[in-house]
DNA sequence: TGTACATCAGTGAACGCGCGTTCACTGATGTAC
DNA sequence: TGTACATCAGTGAACGCGCGTTCACTGATGTAC
């Protein structure tokens, strides 16, 4: 039996599910409170009963993306298998379960500090498991720009055989085989 | 003697201009037809005359902005000088007059097939200078998406050390002495 | 256990506001003769 | 060269429309006794 405490938390978590998909397919901006609700299966006027604002939501479907990427600290997922998964067409055309970096970065590094601070912290704690000396985190940052800026010029690039051209390049680049 | 033609080509320019700059600065959608003709110096009324929509103008801009990186065709920047200046604070800090890749690249490759053109085909036109063996075009390929990524990850960083780390991370990985 | 009341998640409608677009107007430039 | 008319870049105001937000209401769940 699921108390009506429950059921409210399980609507808050669809909402950000859903925002948190609709926002890296199409764009904060170009995503309505209204379309994330509808696709969270409620009305938009039931909203503010679980967030302060839009601004908000932004936040957590940020937080959500971002925890979705690389594993838990726990278990993380070794960098070959991550980059063979990364650097694939089935990323690039998938955005809205992909790499929030890759998808949101330009636009949230542009807005309102609440929402930036998200990924910075993302950041933060992704090249704080890189490791410890300096030269395994720079190595280590410099893999993951490969990766991101990889996958933004193969989700721009026409016609497709460009666009899986610079994917294979990614992967060279990165140490994997073809 | 300006005559009527060239000076609506001057305004025409100077309505560009100040797109090219204001996009890339806060994003397409979040400046508006009247802040670009305000910092072109007219009022918002005489769009029409230079642009049948504000896509339109988005196209025009993306050109400009994808024109003014990385030298003509006939005089190419060098790599080195290029990537030093790419992978820098003042680049992190502007990207108003930055590289509309690391800017605008996500969004863009989100929106309409008209402005995802006018990046499509700078890519395509990039790539075809970066050589002709397959080699040579997927390791420029490669040294380019780690500079884009790099400033991406760079704008969004905190505190700056850590931004300042990831820079100097590019820039090593790109070959660029420290 | 039952009853009466309180809570509140979600509904549906309405509100301002900003934005892209449209348009009548103006006055300087350009053209015809 | 001069004059009368046409053009049209730019102005300023107005238009719809979509969106974030607000709010009275409902009815099922939860609480008090």
């Amino acid at each position: 039996m699921t108390t009506r405490r429950e059921q409210k938390q399980e609507s808050r978590a669809a909402i950000i599910t859903a925002a948190s998909k609709l926002f890296r397919e199409r764009g904060v901006d170009n995503v309505s409170v209204a379309e994330v609700m509808d696709a969270a299966g409620m009305t938009h006027g039931g909203f503010p009963r679980h967030f302060a604002s839009k601004l908000d939501l932004v936040g957590e479907a940020l937080r959500r993306a971002a925890d979705e990427t690389g594993g838990s600290a726990a278990s993380p997922v070794p960098f070959e298998e991550f980059a063979a998964t990364y650097l694939s067409a089935a990323h690039r055309d998938h955005p809205g379960t992909g790499c929030v970096f890759a998808a949101l970065g330009p636009e949230v590094s542009r807005g309102p500090a609440e929402t930036r601070h998200v990924l910075a912290d993302k950041i933060e704690r992704q090249i704080a498991e890189f490791g410890d000396t300096p030269q395994q985190r720079a190595e280590a940052i410099s893999r993951w720009a490969t990766l991101i800026g990889t996958l933004i010029l193969a989700r721009l690039a026409e016609p497709d055989a460009l666009s899986d051209e610079i994917i294979a390049a990614g992967r060279r680049a990165v140490g994997l085989a073809d």
